[in-house]
DNA sequence: TATTATTGTATCAATTTGCTACAATAACAG
DNA sequence: CTGTTATTGTAGCAAATTGATACAATAATA
């Protein structure tokens, strides 16, 4: 069945970059559409009844099996050609619908970009029931996505990057407990730089956000580092 | 007349908050409209055939009767309750229409929030064809605005705030050529406090931004401050 | 020519960052 | 149990940035 009309808002969809960090890499959710190889980033309209951002959390939730998720809102896109209702009927037509040209779906539409981090092992990627597969790509080799949805990806990485500078941003990618040089690594991968070890770590330590808890073993040998979570309490002060 | 159904996009509008400097203040263009006591942003909805920036610029130049402006997005507001049809069904009961209640005017909207900063002294306000008045608010002083402006307002400031530790931010608010302690002013005004003017003079210097021109003699009995312009070359290449 | 308010910079202390060095391991090999 | 190796935590110092004060150089006016 193909979503109502008088369900939702016309004209508006959100679009939704949720990255994972692997220990070296940053990568991202993209869905595959049956019958076409046409990618693009998960996504999806708002209900009448609805917050838009409620709409985009649920979105999420939905594709990654998560319950409690963070969104950001970093831009959105409303240029006249970024619409093109092509993708849309190909995507009916490998499904078997076949659009009539008025739907509103394949209307002109203004969509809104979000971003989330989310811890990569938590996740468990549910495609939609529009499309065969959903994967996540490192950000350096993404495959083509339809219609702007690159330009959505670069905006998104635009935005967390100069969001890294103000708030911890690995607190959603890692998972409880990590190591100094993971949360380096997040940071490397995210600026897409090499940081200097010494100066990140203390750094990050004269935050006073993190707590330190026992050592890690893990069988390598060298010395043990230890492991730390962020302080909540002590972000929310920020 | 109102504006028809198959000219716009529906459920999606934007509003503008366009901030112009006194020399003292920061103020925004605030509207009022016929018989209701209603305050309200600039704003407007977007038509079919053109960018949803390209709408939200035509709107501002026609507010401000300037022809080059710059603006940036910057939050889109979704919430469910933020649209309510009330104030829209006064302001057309006010000019004398009434509005069929499932008029899509009525209907929920998404607004895409922009600010601009202009040259105060290069305005001429200009009403819609839909209020009475276009008037200059410090925003220290705004009348009680419609709906959620005010969040839309706040949202805008936060904004411009971290916006201007990135970019120079005087370029739009000063004319063509400035003293630097006009220039303090402005990111005084903006970020709501004080600076060190030794230190404020000395970084702004340094980043090379600035063209230094003959001296301004204003009549007071002491040393005469350089006039500075923007270097928009060097800007660029920031 | 002295007075007054303001501007442009120099100066030096305080703080932050870049960079190097080094001691403290954890495992393993002999 | 001792030597080796890779990695971690932190100290230490130089370089760069910022904070705070001082002061000379004016532009009008008395």
């Amino acid at each position: 069945m193909l979503p109502s009309e008088n369900k939702y808002l016309t004209n508006v969809s959100f679009d939704t970059v949720i990255f994972g960090f692997t220990g070296e890499e940053l990568k991202i959710l993209v869905l595959e559409y049956q019958n076409t190889g046409l990618f693009a980033l998960p996504g999806g309209y708002i209900r009448r009844d609805e917050d838009l951002l409620d709409a985009a959390k649920k979105g999420v939730m939905k594709r990654t099996g998560l319950k409690t998720i963070h969104l950001e809102q970093f831009h959105t896109f409303g240029k006249l050609n970024r619409s093109n209702p092509e993708p849309s009927k190909e995507i009916a037509k490998g499904l078997g619908y076949k659009l009539p040209d008025d739907h509103w779906i394949l209307d002109r539409f203004i969509t809104v970009g979000y971003y989330s981090l989310i811890d990569y092992n938590q996740v468990r990627p549910t495609p939609n029931k529009f499309s065969d597969s959903i994967n996540w790509y490192s950000i350096n080799n993404l495959p083509p996505l339809m219609m702007d949805h690159e330009n959505i990806v670069d905006k998104a990485l635009e935005a967390i990057r100069t969001d890294a500078g103000k708030k911890p941003i690995g607190t959603n990618l890692l998972p409880e407990k990590f190591t100094m040089k993971e949360l380096r690594k997040v940071y490397e991968a995210i600026l897409n730089k090499k940081l200097r070890r010494t100066t990140f770590q203390r750094k990050i330590l004269s935050m006073d956000i993190l707590t330190r808890h026992e050592k890690l073993y893990t069988g390598a040998a060298n010395k043990a580092p230890y492991l730390y979570s962020f302080n909540k309490e002590k972000i929310e002060k920020l």
